[in-house]
DNA sequence: GGGAGATTGTTTTATATCCAACAATCCAAC
DNA sequence: GTTGGATTGTTGGATATAAAACAATCTCCC
C-alpha cells in the first residue's frame, strides 16, 4: 500500500500509518475491507441512476427468474426475507416489478418485471458492465477464475 | 452445491435452482455474496460472547493503536465516522475503552482499551482464529497468498 | 496577529440488515 | 377428514451504515 509522504510537522494528514496487527494477514477483515471498497466503487457509478449495488442485484434475479417467489429470492441474494418486504414494496408502487399471486397457492407471490423494471435494469446493467471491467482490470485476467472459484468456495461452505 | 432431492411434488422445498445469468460471473456479485457468508460464520462463532465481526476489528484496531483518533480508526476500519460515533459511545459507558482528549488539540479523542476491553479482545481473538482455520480451509494453503493479495489491491485500487 | 480554509467529532436523516414473533396457508401422516 | 408441523410473507425491535450539515477547533499564509 504505496502512502504518501508525512506532512512535515508529522501531524495527520489523512494517511498516517496504522498498524493493523494480526488483522493484516485474516481473510475475513481483509474480504470485507475489499468488499466494501467494491460496494463503494459500484455505487458512484450508479448515483445518477439512483439505485445501489444491493438492489441492482435483486432486479436482476427477478429478470432471471420470471415469477420467483420472495423466499427464493432472498435465498440466491444472501439476504433475510424480511429484508425484501420494504424493498419490494418500494419496486412495486414505482412500477418496477409486478407482483401476483400464485395460483394454488395463496401465500406466496410470484415476481416479474414490468417493462420500465426491464429499463432500469439495463441502465443498472451497464454500470455493473463498467464495475466489473474495473474489477477485472484490478484481478488480473490470470488470476481471474481462480478468485472467482474462491470467492464461490467460501459462500457454499461458509454459508 | 449439493442440495436435497426435490421433493416429490416438484414444489419449492428451499432449494430450487435459480437461474443467476450474469450475476454467476461477476466478481461484485460473488464478493458481497461470499463477504456476507465469512460475516454470518464468524458471527455464529462469537454469538455467545455477543459482539459482531466490525465491533471485533474496531477493538482491535484500538488496542493495536494506543491513542489513535477516531477519524484514523474510521478509515482503518473502512466505516464512516459517523458510524463510530454511537459504537464508541457504547465502548465507553462498558468500560471498554477510554476516551481522553488529546492534549494540544482539543478536537481530537484519543481512544485506548482498558484492561476490561483488553480481556473482550482476548476472547473475540479466539472466535476470530478459528474463523481463519475455517477460512483457510476452505481457501487452500496453496492459493492464500494469492487470494490474500488480491483482496488487497481491491481494498487499495477501488477504495 | 488575523482570517480563510481544513479537520474533528456529533447530529440528523435515510436505508439496510437481521432476528424473533406472527397470521395465513399449505402439506403430510394419521 | 383432521390436525400438527412446515412454509410464506409481514411486522416490530435492534443495530449498522452513509451522507450532509454543523460547531468547535486547528493550520497555514500573509
Amino acid at each position: 500500500m504505496a502512502r504518501p509522504p508525512a506532512s512535515r510537522n508529522g501531524k495527520s494528514n489523512g494517511a498516517e500509518p496504522v498498524d493493523y496487527g494480526p488483522l493484516e494477514n485474516w481473510i475475513g477483515f481483509n474480504l470485507r475491507l475489499a468488499q466494501s471498497a467494491s460496494f463503494a466503487s459500484f455505487a458512484r457509478l450508479s448515483k445518477e441512476i439512483g439505485e445501489r449495488p444491493g438492489r441492482m442485484a435483486t432486479l436482476r434475479l427477478i429478470g432471471q427468474n420470471p415469477g420467483i417467489s420472495q423466499t427464493a429470492l432472498s435465498r440466491a441474494n444472501g439476504r433475510d426475507k424480511s429484508t425484501l418486504t420494504p424493498l419490494l414494496t418500494d419496486f412495486a408502487k414505482r412500477g418496477l416489478i409486478r407482483r401476483t399471486r400464485t395460483r394454488g397457492d395463496r401465500r406466496t407471490y410470484r415476481l416479474a418485471l414490468t417493462p420500465a423494471g426491464d429499463r432500469l435494469l439495463g441502465q443498472l446493467t451497464d454500470c455493473a458492465q463498467e464495475h466489473e471491467r474495473d474489477l477485472d482490470r484490478v484481478v488480473g485476467l490470470r488470476d481471474r477464475a481462480r478468485f472467482l472459484a474462491i470467492l464461490r468456495k467460501i459462500t457454499a461452505e461458509l454459508g
